[in-house]
DNA sequence: ACGGGGATCGGCT
DNA sequence: GCCGATCCCCGTA
């Protein structure tokens, strides 16, 4: 049995066109480590958020208070609050510029019980699918706001080293999820055929998948 | 100080 | 599918 090995993404990783980085984030997995114990899941559904040229982007207008996360070093957390909830981002392109990508699913693969009892009585394929989700069943929010994915202990994601990459034709495309403005970008990017993704059937053009493993195959 | 809108969710029909 | 809850944020005054 090989061992299966994962290196946190570096600096390097985030420091490029974020469509880019909202593309090779799939597949990748998201680590949050709290006192109450680690959980980890493969992110399965992801938007960018354009530095230029994208009213949707909440950094289009400048920096404010709320939104400077996303203008900080590349890897870094921009945690806002939507609707009473909460959303997480990572901060992509160069330091200064202001752009980032939504993490908007995971499939969990370790901490279920954890999980289980922070979500209640939501069944387990809903315990992360859409942004808010994600951050109730991770216990994300504005503390995590700012923090540095490269150095935290609380929160980063990991690529595995000696495992199959994300083909590239498992990944499904279309317009990003509840934006009212850019439309006809297509940035949104999921594991196509993933049951963990949010949205509906019709976004899915493969036959359903059991998990992100198999989607590798 | 005020008010409208938002990268949402869950329950109900 | 639709709708209400819920609250933060920013533009305007």
């Amino acid at each position: 049995v090989t061992e299966i090995t994962a290196k946190r993404l570096g600096r390097e990783f985030y420091s490029r066109p974020t469509e880019t980085v909202a593309r090779e984030l799939l597949g990748c997995q998201f680590v949050r480590a709290s006192p109450d114990g680690e959980i980890r899941g493969w992110i399965v559904e992801t938007e960018a958020y354009l530095p230029h040229g994208d009213p949707a982007c909440h950094a289009n207008r400048g920096s404010t208070p709320s939104n400077r996360s996303m203008f900080l070093i590349p890897g870094t957390c921009y945690v806002y609050p939507i609707h009473a909830k909460y959303c997480v981002n990572v901060s992509t392109e160069a330091d200064g510029i202001g752009a980032a990508v939504l993490i908007r699913g995971i499939e969990v693969t370790s901490g279920n019980d954890l999980v289980q009892r922070r979500r209640g009585t939501i069944s387990q394929m809903d315990w992360c699918r859409g942004p808010a989700r994600l951050c109730l069943a991770l216990s994300i929010d504005r503390s995590l706001d700012g923090e540095d994915t490269i150095h935290s202990e609380r929160i980063w994601i990991e690529q595995s080293t000696n495992q199959p990459r994300l083909p590239a034709f498992r990944i499904g495309t279309s317009p990003r999820i509840g934006v009212t403005s850019a439309e006809s970008l297509e940035l949104r990017f999921f594991v196509d055929g993933n049951r963990f993704v949010s949205g509906r059937r019709r976004d899915h053009s493969r036959r359903a998948a059991d998990s992100f493993a198999e989607s590798c195959e």
